[in-house]
DNA sequence: CAAAATTACTTTGCGCGCAAAATAATGACA
DNA sequence: TGTCATTATTTTGCGCGCAAAGTAATTTTG
């Protein structure tokens, strides 16, 4: 129909890279079943493995989800209990987030998921680094442009 | 916390990927929004744009949605007045898809969306292409991999 | 040719993803 | 000190994304 090359769905680089992310969501659903997390509660866990006594703003920050995505994230993550959500004491407009003792041995169950998932997927890790790093690059120069346009 | 570097959310391919995605998705918004589209509405009419007169199968296949996932897409496009839906006469379980005389004009005002995208993004071309690349390859290592453990 | 299997598509249910609006606490400043 | 602006978080609403189950038409098979 269109010839025009710019509308190919070919030839689009969100198209690649959409259905390659939804693709490994989808891988790893399985594994992450076994920890009874979805991806972005998995990629949530990480964030407190990492560092938990964090307020919100801070996962905002390190996890890039949105605010309004996190709380209900949180709350599940609490239901299940493997986080705990307190009130900050110094500014109660603040919570804090704590990884209760079930959340902290999680990361032992969760320690081999990298691994499982990069074994299913035999691409070559220089590859792997290369696309984090065009992703992350793709990333900075997106939020740089928008934070860049809201204080035009 | 925990100091396995496997576990660290910076070192994980799958969050600059899923960040990034998400990210692209928020910077075509604005550009979409002219065009009365969602990101994934929009991915369906460069499919439709390429080639309409399909069944919901090929779709799937080319969009790389799901057929659970295109089908309300299909009925918003529907009462937008962009595509058309109907019986396949060959086989009555099928549905034939149409473009609109709407649908059509659409990719004239849509034209232009790639490069005013790019043009957001300065990201140099041999990076965008690089990053396509790789999004591929990393899609279909996930899909033949899947698909290999389904036929065991 | 009838029963069984397969295929094409739809429906359901749940969890995001996010813009926009709401709520509530803090800070600024006149 | 009271008002106004700002900040941290939650809520609302809508559109996916997808597994699983459902429906209906077609094909296969005994």
């Amino acid at each position: 129909m269109t010839d025009i090359p710019a509308l190919k769905l070919k030839n689009q680089i969100c198209h690649s890279l959409y259905s390659a992310t939804n693709a490994l969501i989808r891988a790893y659903r399985p594994l992450l079943d076994e920890l009874g997390l979805t991806y972005p509660q998995y990629l949530v866990m990480l964030a407190l493995w990492d560092e938990d006594k964090v307020i919100i703003k801070d996962l905002v920050q390190r996890t890039r989800f949105d605010a309004g995505t996190l709380t209900p994230i949180l709350k599940r993550l609490e239901t299940k209990g493997l986080v705990s959500i307190a009130k900050a004491t110094s500014d109660s407009r603040q919570k804090l987030l704590l990884l209760t003792a079930t959340g902290k041995q999680l990361a032992e169950q969760a320690k081999q998921t990298p691994d499982n998932i990069s074994c299913q997927i035999k691409m070559k890790p220089q590859d792997a680094q290369q696309l984090k790093a065009l992703a992350e690059q793709l990333y900075s120069l997106i939020q740089n442009n928008l934070v860049s346009e809201i204080s035009d």
